[in-house]
DNA sequence: GCGTGCTTCTAGAACGTTCTAGTACCCGAG
DNA sequence: CTCGGGTACTAGAACGTTCTAGAAGCACGC
């Protein structure tokens, strides 16, 4: 059956026009359409009826504008990061189930991250969800002045007031990692490390303070690395070259690790026999079968969960406090790591 | 300096608080911020400043309800498919340029494509772009019934009227890639396909064109795949495992090329000296370095101009006919494809 | 007969913008 | 001095919705 093409010109239905065909004021097809209460039900029944035979679908813009709210969460993420569509798709849970919806607004090579904001703010966000965000502080203070703004995957030093932070616990996920290799026997654990990528600092810090713990001080290795695969595999050419190889590696993240790996596979070195690699972030690329990294996992449906509801707590008492999140992470076991050769 | 936070009260700043400020008529006001004409350099100058130092921000909501076009292009892609996010990025240039914007509306486990799409016609959006839909025919038909459609890499036939479609040569795209084994010294060259997957019956006919156009009829080999990395690794054991293995495999796309890899690798059997292996897509995994799969590379940049350009022309001249464009692939060579051994 | 209270419904004003149809003014031509 | 024609500006009505106030109807208790 053909959808009824609206109304007689091109116009899409209002509900003027729904009004006119069930035959009753415009206020109480607005009642029925947002299932409030103030309609028997024949009418209800009758006013569905109207609207769908029409085709009606309610303007959010004209409902929006006039309801001071909006209900509306503004994300804006990096659309080539898998790490960000990931929280994303729980995003949208999240909010769902706070009665929130979200808007979207992607930063790409062609779209900054001020275009995408302004964007944001246009639409009359209520609250805005920054994920890894790049901008300096004072332009996040700016925004925060206006309103609910929550940084995730993204730390700030010093804290930037009414901006919160959500963010994994990088130093204890390096920590964990650490543990799990030395449990397996690892005591040659090295680190190539992410340079300035945000959380390599506590990463870093993460390994050197629980090789300590493990009384592995003199065995520490760090190697400068960074965020991409070929960060890892040049950082594993590096190493394989200094001669006195490492039982174990743990890596930034997992797209380092498998820059890592790649060079190893060149090399005949054979993972995990000869050698344990870890990533970090149990990103779509860990989950690969021919990849099957041992990774620590950020949990990103937390960190979503938290967004969101840090956000709306604030849209509903406005003076709740701004502060930090720090979200644990844990390990996943695959193929790439396994117990030290003896010796 | 603080942003001045709007207005006494809470609310965000309004045309007429603008107005009150700079002591002109709110329509004046409106002139100034669409950039029309109508108002002297002087008061430009001047309304300008009083919005700048009340933070004014126009309201797009407001905006798109009273001028009756709202310029919004609506896309619906799936968040977590690598091609889908290239395009987005491309769209969001190729709508700039002719002065539409986009509304993004992903799909994702959490959200179908009915919940994208009815947020999309929610928010008034003037056209829908859909990547890859899997809508039944019949659903695309009552969307086009209400605005200009566009279904990208997602063939439909029988070509549904209204729907126009934009896709990439698959058949001549696995030709270019037969051609480009052939001419390396290639004569048993495998296919893993696709199964069912859009797109994979093109890609098998063009391989077993260009085959037969080879002469090479009695080497044509087609294994069942499909489109993930397992697949890939799946058909790759069960190539080995046959014995007479070939010199050259194209696989159905990236991700099930890299399985193959993968496979391979464990075998150790080396690629690409002892066979070549070529994917489709050029995605992101196929750039990786350690990945550096040779490969059809569909023109994502092309295809995002065209969808924007179809739509925008059917906004503008409603009569447009709706067809189908066809891009063609290039070839990408990287270091999976060598000449082929003698003998 | 008259208030009271409940349900069902409606008129009309918002929301922040753009657009239409002006008014007010100035300048030069007749 | 009036007319025509431009430029600078403004009042007020839209756009499609929600919201506030209140009206109409009805049953009930006195």
């Amino acid at each position: 059956m053909p959808p009824t093409p609206a109304v007689p010109d091109g116009r899409r239905a209002t509900l003027a026009d729904v009004a006119a065909q069930a035959g009753v004021s415009v206020a109480l097809v607005s009642i029925v359409m947002r299932g409030a209460k103030g309609a028997s039900p024949a009418t209800r029944e009758r006013v569905l009826e109207a609207a769908r035979a029409i085709g009606y679908r309610p303007d959010s813009r004209a409902r929006m504008l006039r309801s001071n709210r909006t209900h509306l969460l503004g994300v804006q993420f990096e659309i080539q990061e898998p790490f960000h569509t990931d929280l994303v798709e729980h995003l949208y849970a999240a909010a769902e189930s706070v009665g929130y919806q979200i808007a979207l607004s992607a930063v790409a090579a062609s779209r900054s991250e001020r275009q995408a904001v302004e964007s944001l703010l246009g639409d009359r966000c209520e609250a805005l969800i920054l994920l890894g965000p790049q901008a300096p502080a004072a332009r996040l203070a700016e925004l925060a002045a206006l309103l609910p703004v929550v940084s995730v995957a993204r730390r700030l030093r010093p804290p930037v007031p009414g901006v919160h932070v959500i963010r994994t616990a990088d130093d204890e996920g390096a920590r964990q990692a650490v543990d799990h290799l030395v449990s397996l026997g690892h005591r040659d654990i090295a680190h190539i490390d992410g340079g300035k990528a945000p959380g390599a600092a506590d990463r870093r810090r993460g390994y050197r303070t629980a090789m300590n713990r493990h009384g592995l001080a003199d065995r520490i290795r760090v190697l400068p690395g960074g965020l991409t695969a070929q960060d890892g595999a040049t950082a594993a050419d590096a190493l394989l070259a200094a001669g006195a190889r490492p039982s174990a590696v743990l890596a930034f993240n997992d797209a380092c690790a498998t820059g890592a790996l790649s060079t190893l596979f060149r090399s005949r070195v054979s993972v995990p026999e000869e050698i344990s690699v870890v990533g970090f972030d149990d990103s779509r690329l860990a989950r690969l079968p021919h990849v099957d990294l041992t990774t620590m996992a950020q949990d990103i449906a937390r960190m979503a969960e938290l967004a969101v509801t840090r956000v709306t707590e604030r849209l509903e008492a406005s003076d709740t406090p701004t502060g930090q999140d720090i979200v644990a992470p844990h390990l996943v076991i695959r193929g790439t790591t396994t117990a030290a050769t003896a010796g």
